[in-house]
RNA sequence: GGCGCCGUGGCCAAGUGGUAAGGCAGAGGUUUGCAAAACCUCCAUUCACCAGUUCGAAUCUGGUCGGCGCCUCCA
């Protein structure tokens, strides 16, 4: 059973679906205007390990996740880009679905875009001008924070204990139509000439929160079971939408809320403002995105995540520390899977001694500690003592007389198999990633693989004559460059440090 | 001003009432022609500080100090 922290109650309770083993997910997705940064990379990780944890534990679920393809920042960008605002957010959404598939990260079942629901939109707007809830004012449509009734109870503020224009945004053209100052948007006229739709209020866009309210409600229902995102969009934004959710439908729009914390860099807020912000995909050139997946997964989901920067003289000689190590773990976990796979059937047999409990019980012990609010780094605990067991048990295999129970090795691919249901890691050709981790090292230090294979040639005679001078010199001659040599059975392989 | 979060070993980080997971780094060992990889052992009498509650607190309460987020762009 999957405890998780509630916003709403700001408690850790059970999640309860409306149906039996069904769960409804609505997740707010990206806004198409630029390339996903390591925030959204974190963000989306987050919920797919979420729902990957349900499927696993025998759920259904009905994973829906809108791209924001319809808002001011896209037009901005779009007019500065020489483009159509859909030619942008078009592209931006494969680049996009890209880097989730790199990451990872499993598919929504459905990936509503707002560009496709403005006539829900307006119908939903009309509801709450009927109900009044909303009122029309020189083209623009606000919804009336004060004619709802707990407003506010997501993020536990009350309207007059904030500060009106705190962050200092506020628009006064817009303002001064408002009855309120905590009245939102939910449709904005503009001139015919730009980009809009026809409305009953005139040419416009919707504001920013309508769109998610009425794509969560046409393919999920009035009621979700959960709905999530990143922690900045409890205020104001899912308040808003519960706001308009709830006074359209009479509903409760949400059963549980799950926010996730930050990417912060040296321990500052991520802001391309501040200069310190980075793209998922420009980190995928130096990094394996599994290593970065795994990397998002050694804090807890709701704790700030700080990548370490160390910031060199062009942004090609940038180093980012704890994303090495994490690729190295995640390296640990596929060579370690590639020994697994390496041991030859002869040295197996029935019987033999039960699998360790590190080995046999991982699947239960990752799954304890997801159904645990989620605690990926527990998790990750539990998967390291897994492959410290599986390691043991090829090692043994490897003995002159070495041999182990069939059982053991069944166990160890049943754990492979949970990590990758429950995590999304190590679901990959362990050689190919592996080889592909190397090569990329070897090019970024200048060194060529067809000259380390002839070193490792003249090493190998060099040893058949016993001149262990000359061998142990190519030795050091490559691990200058970070040109690691192993010799085993099979002969020698080589990795980069 | 309002709402909320955090402070655990050299670094990162779980743990939220029963006596400190895991990773990185470090030390020693098994193995190796030498290495690497892998494995084994060691590495916080202590959880920012001060009071209090309790048989018992890193975990609860109050206070102090320090860091941070949100308050209509934000994942």
């Amino acid at each position: 059973m999957l405890r998780l922290q509630d916003t709403m109650t700001g408690e850790k309770r059970p999640l309860e679906t409306q149906e039996e083993n069904l769960a409804k997910v609505y997740i707010c997705g990206p806004t198409v205007y630029d390339y996903a940064h390591l925030g959204h990379a974190r963000c989306f990780i987050v919920y797919d390990v979420l729902v990957r944890h349900l499927r696993a534990s025998g759920m259904a679920v009905e994973y829906v996740r809108n791209i924001t393809d319809v808002n001011d920042k896209i037009l901005g960008r779009a007019i500065e880009n020489g483009e159509t605002p859909t030619e942008l957010a078009e592209r931006m959404t494969e680049a996009f679905w890209e880097d989730m598939k790199r990451l990872r990260n499993l598919k929504p079942d459905t990936e509503p875009k707002v560009s496709e629901h403005i006539d829900g939109i307006v119908s939903m707007i009309e509801t709450l001008i009927e109900k009044e809830h909303a009122y029309e004012a020189d083209g623009d449509v606000y919804f009336a924070v004060r004619s709802m009734e707990g407003y506010g109870k997501l993020s536990r503020r009350q309207l007059d204990d904030n500060e009106a224009g705190a962050s200092g945004r506020l628009d006064e053209e817009h303002a001064k139509r408002k009855k309120d100052p905590a009245d939102f948007a939910l449709w904005k006229g503009n001139p015919e000439d730009e980009w809009g739709w026809q409305s009953p209020w005139g040419y416009g866009r919707p504001g920013w929160h309508i769109e998610c309210s009425v794509m969560s409600t046409q393919h999920l229902g009035e009621t979700l079971d959960l709905h999530g995102g990143g922690l900045d969009l409890v205020f104001p934004h899912h308040e808003n939408e519960i706001a308009q959710s709830e006074c359209a439908t009479g509903c409760t729009f949400s059963n549980h809320w799950m926010h996730n914390g930050f990417v912060e860099v040296n321990k500052e807020k991520m802001g391309k403002s501040l200069g310190n912000f980075f793209t998922a995909r420009e980190l995928f050139e130096k990094h394996e995105p599994e290593g970065i997946r795994l990397w998002t997964m050694t804090v807890h989901y709701r704790s700030p995540l700080n990548l370490d920067w160390e910031e060199g003289e062009t942004p090609a000689d940038n180093r980012f520390p704890s994303l090495e190590e994490a690729e190295r773990r995640v390296a640990y976990l596929y060579a370690t899977r590639e020994r697994l796979g390496a041991i030859p059937p002869k040295r197996l047999i029935d019987g033999g001694e039960p699998p360790a409990d590190k080995l046999s019980g991982f699947p239960a012990a990752l799954k304890a500690a997801l159904d645990d609010d989620l605690n990926m780094p527990k998790g990750l605990a539990a998967m390291q003592e897994f492959l410290k067991e599986v390691n043991e048990l090829c090692d043994r295999a490897q003995g002159k007389k070495g041999r182990v129970a069939k059982k053991a090795i069944a166990a160890a691919h049943a754990g492979f198999v949970a990590l990758d249901a429950e995590l999304g890691l190590g679901g990959q050709d362990p050689s190919a990633f592996l080889t592909r981790v190397r090569d990329r090292r070897a090019k970024a230090a200048g060194v060529l693989p067809a000259d380390v294979e002839q070193k490792i040639a003249d090493r190998v005679a060099a040893r058949q004559n016993k001149d262990f001078e000359a061998a142990d010199a190519i030795r050091n001659e490559l691990a200058a460059k970070g040109v690691e040599l192993h010799d085993g059975p099979e002969g020698t392989t080589w990795t980069m440090g």
